[in-house]
DNA sequence: CGAAGCGTTGAGTGCTTTCAATAGTTGTGG
DNA sequence: CCACAACTATTGAAAGCACTCAACGCTTCG
């Protein structure tokens, strides 16, 4: 609808910078970042408000989505009417590649604030992969993170207390928010403590209480959805057995063999 | 080593016939089930013994692994030395492909029994992708539905109590095994207490507990790893908002486009 | 201004864990 | 072939962590 009006510049660039399918806009560059083209004959970017969906849960499968700006939470649906919530997602990640093996959508997305995001169509990105190995293999890096980053939440929710997969959740958030050029210590939520405790296998009542007890100890400050980190070493130390925390450390290692 | 030796033709068709990249091995074929093709340019079968390890964890990634007979433990190591199992595996389903994008096994895996496993150089398995617009398909495919694997894993983890997890188990292990021509209802389970309690996020004593409980409940009889389920519906029950029980319910959806 | 949603804090309960003891099973070497 | 060690599995008792229930302020928005 609205898209290609007002563009918020610096941030697409940083967008872009980390998004899995640079390639794919920027064709001539190693490291995508060069050009500034910002409409491009295979992506189309397109705005979502707070609350707007970017898909549904069971609606067919026919595009891909990449976060040029903006959070998005994604979760899929139980039986019973609630919700598990998969994952929050920072500009340059990509959307519903899970749903490729049954061409409908397994989990829905939702804009947590206002987002840019770029849409491609799968079908066009399965031919372009087709003809372009770095691309097919940008593809594949990019689902191989996301099992990578399923397995380490399940051996959060699987090993972790209470207090270790908070720690954990904000020292991942802020290594994501220092990859992206924002402050790696203070920094703004964008999901509420419902979404988190979701996230994270816990009641809504532990993550408020969590909060407290390391301001308490001197860990942040907390204001609603603002934290600032005073000691981030500190939360390391409460997830002991926990070690990789950033899921992007192996980034663009894109050799093609 | 000891390769093309002495096969079990019944048990490779079944294990072929499920593989995610029977196009490999079987080109001509839509299905993947008509040829008998025991040695392939493409995949060498190895054998491995219960105990030994497939790949370990940090060693470097070139061979994505095929399962044709046996059964499979992948975990990933803990700073502290300890493990978490992320999954059993089964005839046709492929190893490895969360290494993709750091090039270093992020698991290991190791064989819970004898096992013949195939295996395929990655750099060849991307180029015949490039050329192929199927086989690429299905690679995708096999990615794409082990993401939803996991994202299931994680409900189960961060939903579901003790009873359900065990019971949601059970009810997988059934399907999986009624899907590759076994009985859904008497079945030899070759991992641990201990690891399906790993698995599971619980504690040993928990699954001792709750098998014990199922049988008093006459749901099930079961003796060290034999399992008999009496009353699958009744499992089915005590497993509320826990819909999916199969991940291979939507396979072999393989339109290219 | 009132309603709805978000967030915090307290008290009590309960599910699962940890600790502990016992027994069955497997594998190995004398 | 037996004995011993290591592993696996079961069961009981007690403790603890996180949950549920409940009440209350704060913010947002119509």
């Amino acid at each position: 609808m609205d898209n290609n009006t007002v563009i918020d510049l610096p941030s697409i660039r940083t967008g872009c910078k980390t998004c899995s399918l640079s390639r794919l806009c920027f064709p001539d560059s190693e490291t995508g970042q060069e050009k500034e083209t910002t409409d491009n004959p295979v992506t189309r970017s397109h705005k979502f408000e707070r609350g707007e969906y970017i898909f549904r849960v069971n609606e067919p499968f026919k595009t891909v989505y990449a976060i040029r700006t903006g959070s998005v939470k994604t979760y899929s649906s139980l039986e019973n009417g609630k919700e598990q919530v998969t994952g929050f997602h920072l500009p340059g990640e990509l959307l519903g590649l899970d749903s490729i093996s049954t061409n409908y959508h397994a989990e829905s997305a939702i804009a947590l604030e206002s987002c840019n995001i770029c849409e491609i169509a799968f079908a066009r990105l399965e031919s372009l992969s087709n003809e372009n190995p770095a691309i097919q293999h940008a593809l594949l890096n990019a689902m191989s993170e996301e099992i990578q980053h399923d397995h380490q939440q399940i051996t959060l929710l699987s090993r972790l207390p209470a207090e270790a997969r908070l720690a954990s959740f904000l020292i991942s958030a802020s290594s994501h928010f220092h990859e992206r050029g924002f402050s790696a210590t203070d920094f703004h939520l964008s999901m509420t403590r419902s979404d988190i405790a979701n996230l994270l296998g816990l009641a809504v009542e532990t993550i408020s209480r969590l909060f407290s007890l390391f301001q308490e100890k001197g860990l942040l400050a907390v204001e609603r959805r603002h934290v600032v980190l005073f000691d981030i070493d500190g939360l390391k130390q409460l997830t002991p057995d926990y070690c990789r925390h950033s899921r992007h450390a192996y980034m663009n290692q894109n050799k093609a063999s």
